[in-house]
DNA sequence: TATGAATGAGTCTTCATTCAT
DNA sequence: AATGAATGAAGACTCATTCAT
């Protein structure tokens, strides 16, 4: 009868040390951070970090994943509260930022991790796992758009690849600009962050928004 | 009155270190890159770029600085070109743009020196110039909405304050996306980043154009 | 009398491991083997291995000593099957190459662990058995010299304990130059290892040798 | 006017490291060197062993080397003083033993270091530069014995290549085994090292030296 | 007996910064 | 003003050994 720490208790472990290394990449970045300062504060040796994890970038996309995935999470779960195309791509808008309010340290990885891109995609498993994650998000809003032309929510015009990747896009770098650069935009205008994002969530309502709704039944 | 190496000569000498650490900080970044890699294709000692900038960051905002007055001499000189307001800022988003896609090197440093934001902004001069360059930046799209509301190329319903703002960091936002992002976005669609940011600037053209120009006047 | 896992199953288990380790000391030499593998490999937890053995040096004296039992043995065996002291001096030195031969992971520890001497030797038991072996293949060499003058098939003027032991250091010596330096002596000349082994034998049978037998008496 | 320490003075200080490094080596071998304390004794900053050296690998075949070349010089220095190529390689032989009593030290690396062989050979400079210090030595001895048959002081029937090859690897391999070893054969017999030394000698003396010199004439 | 998770001292190496010249 | 040798703190990672179970 074999020691064996059950796998739950090694899952325990394992998350501990995600959530330690999280709030600390959180704080200071990928560089910034060492592997010492994370054992300390996770109250484990160095050792124990490679234990679980085989390098220093293992642990940060591991943290990657874990908010990715609570994104998704979140992100599924409002939406399918909701009924036309329209409301469900507008409520994943809407979760999306409001992920960016409630769970910034996920957003810090969420936007820095794409600096260490490309190299590391191919080999590193977690790279891909978050890759693939994101993917599953882009899907989902994409499918939104599509269901909304059909229960004529959203406009015909609308084109759901391009349309869903453009607002995508637009909705990501907003939020990343304000994230990075709260203080450059503090100082150009009085406006704020909620207003911003508020202005940005009904050009795109007035984009998609089949107004002509009944009228020609 | 002997030696005293002129202003200029120190100018020159500045210059020229900072063109240097420019490519060098393109090609591997902020933290891949060494101060002695720089002192040696330099072809000064190292000893002497501490001579003229205080820290290797120091070094670095003053490459940023360098990128956005370019980028602003672009833009203030092709605009000028133009009329209406609409017009004005319509080549604006263009030009900043096309700066992306010709200068992606400044490009580069405009995205990765906001992960060193904060904590600097305070102190370092070259940092606060950065910052008071996008303001100008800022001012500038500003202005042009303002105009076009005056000429009636622009809706009445625009907020020039807010929604220049709001343009621009979607735009900003947008970009920076496609620049990190590039190889996931790839893989989501088969979409290009050209049709993406066509697609948006006719977002945000729609948005603003008045259609109705001079009609009920 | 219960558990009392008997002498013999624990004998088994520490010639298991012995076994393994030996493997992967040959491949990889001391230091770059690591209780880890050993431990993988004997499919036993590495906890399990200080059970048997108190440290990773202990373990690989252990393998060493296997070595030279092993050498041993193979030359007892081989050389009685002769007659004079001559061919079993004769006959020995062709066993001791041939053990080079066709066991050169022995020979890689004969070899190496020499680097670890000194210090250990005092304390070790393992070194200590290893020492105690290399004298018995010694002696060995010693009295079948001796015996050679006995019969006559070896000249009176050899000394036996001196040029036993001489003959006996240059072999070994030659050897282990041959396995460690292959490279470098390649480089030197085109001459194989195997005409400079004849060569080296020829010349102590050449002065062992007694040609006058008998005959002037 | 530079600063540029004098190619002199740079010199100086690689030979003091190299020194330090030296007697380190020597004492604990390459492996329980650490590039810390090779620091800590040569008073200087662990960088500063960086800024001459490009690894703890390159320091320590930079010592090898020095070993060799201070050897080449020995034996060169003395062998001229003989006539006849017998004495040319007899006092080689003396000479490669000499060094081998008053620089214990080199011949400790010029022992271990073939254990880094191979995989370093073909990339390090002072590895290549190792090689082809040994290969001088060698040359030297086959030019000798050469002379030596020209000159009738060495038998007809002794081919130069091989036999120099054969006696140059004897004459390392019991070297080295009488410096791993000593130890060891002192628990043997009371023959001491010299007493094994000079017979070794005597029997490649004997077997070299041509007797019938003149006679035929 | 056997386990294997945990440890943490120890390793090589890098590099921004300083300072005597 | 310019140099570049010297520094040494900091970093990621390894691995023999221990010990609670």
């Amino acid at each position: 009868m074999k020691k064996n720490i059950s796998s739950q208790e090694k899952d325990q472990k394992i998350q501990h040390i995600t959530e330690c290394a999280e709030k600390i990449f959180y704080e200071k970045g990928f560089e910034d951070t060492s592997m010492d300062y994370i054992a300390m504060k996770a109250d484990v040796a160095k050792g124990t970090l490679y234990l679980y994890f085989t390098s220093k970038k293992d642990l940060y996309y591991a943290v990657v994943l874990r908010g990715l995935k609570k994104l998704e999470a979140m992100i599924v779960q409002h939406t399918q509260k909701f009924k036309t195309g329209f409301e469900k791509t507008y409520e994943m808008a809407r979760m999306y930022i409001e992920f960016f309010y409630s769970h910034r340290e996920y957003y810090e990885f969420i936007v820095e991790y794409e600096s260490h891109r490309a190299k590391d995609a191919e080999v590193n498993p977690f790279v891909r796992a978050c890759y693939k994650e994101s993917g599953k998000l882009f899907e989902i809003l994409c499918a939104y758009i599509t269901q909304g032309k059909e229960d004529k929510s959203i406009k015909e015009s609308i084109l759901p690849q391009k349309d869903s990747l453009v607002f995508w896009i637009q909705t990501v770098g907003l939020l990343q600009q304000l994230y990075l650069k709260e203080k450059l935009y503090k100082n150009m205008t009085d406006i704020t962050s909620s207003e911003i994002i508020e202005r940005h969530i009904e050009m795109i309502a007035s984009f998609l928004k089949n107004d002509s709704t009944g009228q020609e039944g």
